[in-house]
DNA sequence: TGGGATATCATGGGAATTCATGGGCGTCAA
DNA sequence: TTGACGCCCATGAATTCCCATGATATCCCA
């Protein structure tokens, strides 16, 4: 299973390409096949990204009867159509396709952030709001490995 | 399962690496994954570490539904965000990033303390000042093994 | 049990590799 | 032709590898 994590700040080159960054191509590899999926995120100006197995999980679960609710299939189904299939050229980069270049307000700078399963692409300063906007929603709650990993607490 | 215990004091070098305490090591092999995870810990100064498949853990759980509270799930996320992956060096050094060593205020020495699953990084002094505030904080227990043990007071 | 031989560990510094990035060239299609 | 796209090479910086050293700690055997 890909996992993501860690924050990296890559140039966008005159090309429109982008490094995809180290941590991140080798968590690609570790599911086989080294090419991502990205996808504009709905209402934030960011856009999300994945491996395959990740879309691959999403697909069976949406033909699976009874696996999740018709309006959440029918989600699932929406976004597929937005999703672009991204190749790496032999440097690990890939062109920034420019629609989903503008939806995140990418210009010179790319931020990739990990999120687990999946990582997130933005523009620097807002990244920084909406990091400071999501930590302050958390309502200052002291964030530490030990404290997420308790159990008891993290039953909705 | 990694299991960390014991306090370690080890030298940060002119370029800026630092030994992974060997008892870490032989920890951190146990899980197959030699490499390590570190973050600021927030609100003290101190960088928590684990390893690989404690990150994958929780990653598995944000991603299972119903395994977790929203809240939970988004400083999980947001965490993730903050972490640095580790490789050792065949020597079983690292490079303690220089953003990290900032927030733990680490100079000359990093101080490895061993807390079960996950590990923490001090100065020296800071921990020196945390564990005497801590053990205060407990009420002046004896603390011992066999009392550590017994069950009936481990309820919350 | 003493004590030397042998590993392991922590640490230091130079060499080689990887990474991120920039630019040129050929190819294929409209 | 004219782009768009993918491939190849080049470069500087940062990172990682490799070898070396002293200090402990461990082993082994008489």
């Amino acid at each position: 299973m890909a996992v993501f994590f860690g924050t990296h700040a890559m140039k966008v080159d005159g090309k429109g390409r982008v490094s995809m960054p180290a941590a991140f191509r080798d968590a690609l590899h570790a599911s086989g096949d080294p090419s991502a999926v990205l996808m504009p995120a709905d209402g934030a100006p960011v856009i999300e990204g994945c491996d395959h197995a990740f879309v691959e999980d999403l697909v069976k679960r949406a033909y699976t009867p009874g696996a999740m609710s018709e309006a959440r299939r029918e989600q699932v189904l929406l976004v597929l159509g937005e999703m672009v299939k991204l190749s790496l050229d032999p440097e690990g980069r890939f062109v920034f396709p420019s629609a989903l270049r503008g939806h995140a307000g990418v210009e010179d700078t790319a931020v990739f952030v990990g999120r687990g399963r999946i990582f997130e692409i933005w523009h620097p300063a807002k990244h920084e709001a909406a990091r400071t906007e999501t930590k302050s929603k958390l309502g200052g709650e002291r964030l530490s490995l030990a404290r997420l990993f308790t159990v008891g607490e993290d039953k909705p």
